[in-house]
DNA sequence: TATGTTTGATTACATTTGTAGTCGATATAT
DNA sequence: ATATATCGACTACAAATGTAATCAAACATA
């Protein structure tokens, strides 16, 4: 149905906490945005109703409370925002945006070893 | 003075073809951009103005026209957001980020000689 | 039981964004 | 010189977004 679930900035904050750990009342996720967030009680309430709308969390009713939980998958969300990403900024070449990373940040050697190890699988896969 | 210029999506795209060349008048802007998208003339001027306000590009007359010119450079830009996304998407590891992104799109030879090209330079650098 | 509290639903409202249209001045063509 | 095309400035306007407040129903409390 929902062709594409824009999930604002805002809401995406939201929606991370559900990732993390679902499912959650609104006063959960309230409770839990309080460390990274300065929002109302209600904003979050806002929030949650319009990432149901968009479909993006689904919930069930427990008494008279909800019991909210994603729709989508963190890791599909992700790949496709970074595809995109990776598509807009770097004409989707991934070297020139870890290259532009490395160079701002500073890559640890776990960071490196992680990738190594990822390079090594390609190859296994792809010779 | 304006702390954080945030770049609309539409604005980028023309922002985009500025940094490609500049500096360049609101036509050439407009002619540029009809490959890419289907928008109409004053939809690009609008743009523009709107850059210019935020302080992202700048003009100087030539006679009655502007030549808009990028006042921040595409690698600082991009560096930037990239470590935002990585930060906000994958919480500033870019391992799982690349993971992510190879398991999406397929990964060419060269992404992958450019990648390790990357992770050589860095072990030269920190051993 | 009367009252205050908590919940989701609905409404609010300024700002940003996408997508142009209008206006007044200038440049160009006839 | 006059009509017209063009440019940037200003205005328009709906949808999305950030950020809540209000309202009605259900609960908990005195």
């Amino acid at each position: 149905m929902q062709e594409k679930p824009e999930i604002s900035n805002a809401e995406f904050e939201v929606l991370d906490v559900l990732w993390d750990d679902h499912p959650a009342t609104s006063n959960d996720v309230v409770v839990r945005l309080n460390d990274k967030k300065d929002w109302h009680e209600k904003t979050v309430k806002t929030l949650l109703g319009r990432l149901v709308k968009k479909g993006v969390l689904g919930f069930e009713k427990q008494q008279r409370q909800y019991l909210y939980y994603p729709l989508i998958a963190r890791e599909d969300y992700t790949k496709k925002e970074t595809t995109n990403f990776v598509s807009r900024l770097f004409k989707g070449k991934i070297a020139p945006m870890v290259a532009g990373f490395a160079n701002q940040n500073s890559l640890s050697k776990q960071d490196v070893s992680e990738l190594k190890a990822l390079i090594k699988e390609w190859e296994q896969k792809n010779d």
